[in-house]
Order: structure tokens, then sequence, then C-alpha cells
DNA sequence: ATGGCAATGTTTCATTGA
């Protein structure tokens, strides 16, 4: 079983590349962040035609969340955002998918350290993780996927001197990010030796891309069945390149069955 | 030290993202 990630900042803009990528990966799931697409005009004909079902909670603008499963798998429970958490934004949606408890998450972006989104993000990975911790009790396999807007260690980061104590880098996001690990969840792309140097978010701005100038903000956490079950993870660079690209690069993990 | 790019609707700028 195949699972991937991707923040692709407007599915209106990126759906013929979501369906190039579908087309040639043939995941089995894939959570989206970012659809910025009110439920009523959200492309399930075309998702469908490409071979995936589509569970959706958007809005227009910002946030909206989707899981795409690909036909042949059946997805129950379908529950949009935390029942203990009252949030405007369109940021988690889950899914029940072959015995597996997936969980799409977005994760607020703070803006910057000591701003008032910055404190709306911390509390909102507060609840995330008292969430994630009742699911884990709930759901016997649960894999998180999304964008967490947290690079865990500075070995994520292009220059960890420049982005010291910044947003999506400083302690306290860190240290918001471990309790959703200490909840009983592993970071899948650490499971594996990896490149260094491995991204999963580029700016527009600057050359970044081309000079491999990003961060590893999206992640997928595989609770401790299935990460006895991952044979590989890793991040598909080759998404953000060509015109027009989202600036996240989808996230795999690949599941040996169970 | 700052902004630099992209998407969206409030549209020819302001807001947000990260």
């Amino acid at each position: 079983m195949l699972l991937a990630a991707w923040n692709i900042n407007s599915l209106n803009v990126r759906l013929p590349r979501l369906v190039g990528w579908l087309e040639a990966r043939r995941p089995d799931v894939v959570c989206l962040q970012e659809t910025k697409i009110v439920d009523a005009k959200f492309p399930a004909a075309e998702v469908a035609d490409a071979g995936y079902a589509a569970y959706f909670w958007g809005q227009k603008t910002y946030n909206g969340v989707a899981i795409l499963v690909r036909a042949g798998l059946e997805a129950s429970d379908i529950t949009p955002g935390m029942p203990d958490y009252a949030d405007d934004h369109k940021r988690v949606l889950a899914a029940t998918v072959a015995g597996i408890r997936v969980i799409c998450v977005y994760v607020p972006n703070g803006q910057a350290v000591d701003s008032e989104k910055y404190r709306y993000k911390l509390a909102w990975c507060d609840a995330a993780a008292a969430y994630l911790r009742d699911q884990l009790t709930t759901y016997p396999e649960v894999a998180v996927l999304g964008d967490f807007n947290v690079a865990p260690e500075d070995r994520d980061v292009h220059d960890p001197v420049l982005w010291e104590g910044r947003i999506m880098c400083s302690d306290t996001e860190r240290a918001a990010f471990r309790r959703f690990l200490s909840a009983g969840l592993v970071d899948s792309f650490r499971l594996f030796d990896q490149p260094p140097n491995t991204f999963s978010w580029w700016d527009y701005r600057q050359l970044a891309f081309p000079k491999n100038r990003g961060l590893r903000i999206d992640h997928i956490l595989l609770s401790q069945s299935l990460a006895a079950r991952c044979v590989a993870s890793g991040i598909d660079r080759n998404a953000r390149k060509g015109a027009r690209p989202s600036d996240h690069a989808p996230v795999l993990a690949e599941l040996r069955d169970g």
C-alpha cells in the first residue's frame, strides 16, 4: 500500500499536475492540503476519471483538505475536523481505508514566532496531539499524513543557522511535533537512510528550488503497528519541477501487506 | 535589513502562505 501526502496549493490550479502524478505513481491513498476549494466545486468527476474516489472538506481561498482513495479500496467512517476543537479552518479529515485510520492534517503556518497566528498554531497542535492520542486508542493502525509546518530537526533545514528560532524551526514548534510522536507515532521518513538535504517545501522566490534551499515540513507519521510494515519512504522532488508547481513536493510511504 | 513568488478575492491591491 502506497500512502502519500501533498500540499497542492490550490487544487483548481494543480488539477492537471495532480492527475498526471496519480496516473504515473498510482498511490493507494493521497492526502491533500490547501485545496482552497469549496466542496460544491471539488473536481470529483475528474478525480474519478483518474481512478480515485475523493473525500473532501474545503473552503474558499484558504486551507481545505481531501483524501483520495484508489478505486477498488473501500473508505469508511469519514470524519471532518477534530471533535473537541472548534475551528473555522478546514484542516483535518479522517477516513478508514483497508483497516488503517488515515488522518489528513494541515497544521497552521504560524506566520511568525510570537504572533497571534503562532499562538493559534501552538493551541491547534495541543488539540491535535490530544486528538491523535484518542485516535490511537480507538484504532490499532493509524497513519497521519500532511503538512505539519514544522521542520523537526536541523537536518531537515537547508540552512539551520539562518532558520534558527524562526517559524517552522523554533524549539517550541519542534516540541509540539515531538508530542505527536510521543503519542505513539513514528516519522516514516526516518525509518530508512535518506539522502542528505531531502526537503518537501521550497520558497517560490530566489530560485530556492533549483538551489535546493528547502525544508522538510510535510510528513507521514505511522503508528508502531504500521511502522513495522513500512518498507520504503521518500519525497518525490520531481513533482516540484516544471511550470506552475506547488511549492510543496509529495511525500510517500510504502507499506507491505499486513 | 529587506524582499524576492504565487494564489485568491476583497482584484489592478491586500492578504496569506512558509
